[in-house]
DNA sequence: TAGCTGACGCCCT
DNA sequence: CAGGGCGCCAGCT
């Protein structure tokens, strides 16, 4: 496990509930813009994390949840995500805009 | 050891 | 407006 991966496990444990975030975000957070596949990559062996990684509050840029197929089932990302009061449609999250997290701005005086 | 692939993102045609 | 291609970095075959 390199500080790659460690460093998006840690920043995705960060997005609080009813949030999102992007992989481009993250990629771009930790200095890497461009590297977005790197971060799906890492929270695809986020199951190996012994801590939880809430990997469903990460969906690309345009809010869709295409990582949900990587869940037990397809619909376990969306449940989790309506779960915490977000609304999705046709695998999108609604008012993504209003609901991004980005990291370079909440944690920029936190780092 | 070299090459392919991947939960993305942006530019070009 | 839609489709295709390249770049990014690390893991796997």
């Amino acid at each position: 496990m390199n500080d790659f991966f460690f460093q998006v496990y840690q920043l995705v444990r960060k997005i609080p509930p009813g949030r999102v975030t992007s992989y481009g975000a993250i990629a771009a957070y930790l200095g890497s813009p461009g590297a977005a596949r790197m971060v799906g990559w890492a929270l695809n062996a986020s199951g190996s994390q012994n801590e939880f990684v809430p990997a469903h509050r990460v969906v690309n840029r345009s809010g869709l949840l295409t990582g949900k197929f990587h869940f037990d089932t397809p619909r376990t990302m969306q449940e989790l995500l309506e779960n915490e009061g977000l609304k999705i449609a046709n695998g999108q999250i609604l008012n993504f805009e209003k609901k991004f997290w980005d990291p370079a701005k909440e944690l920029k005086n936190k780092l």
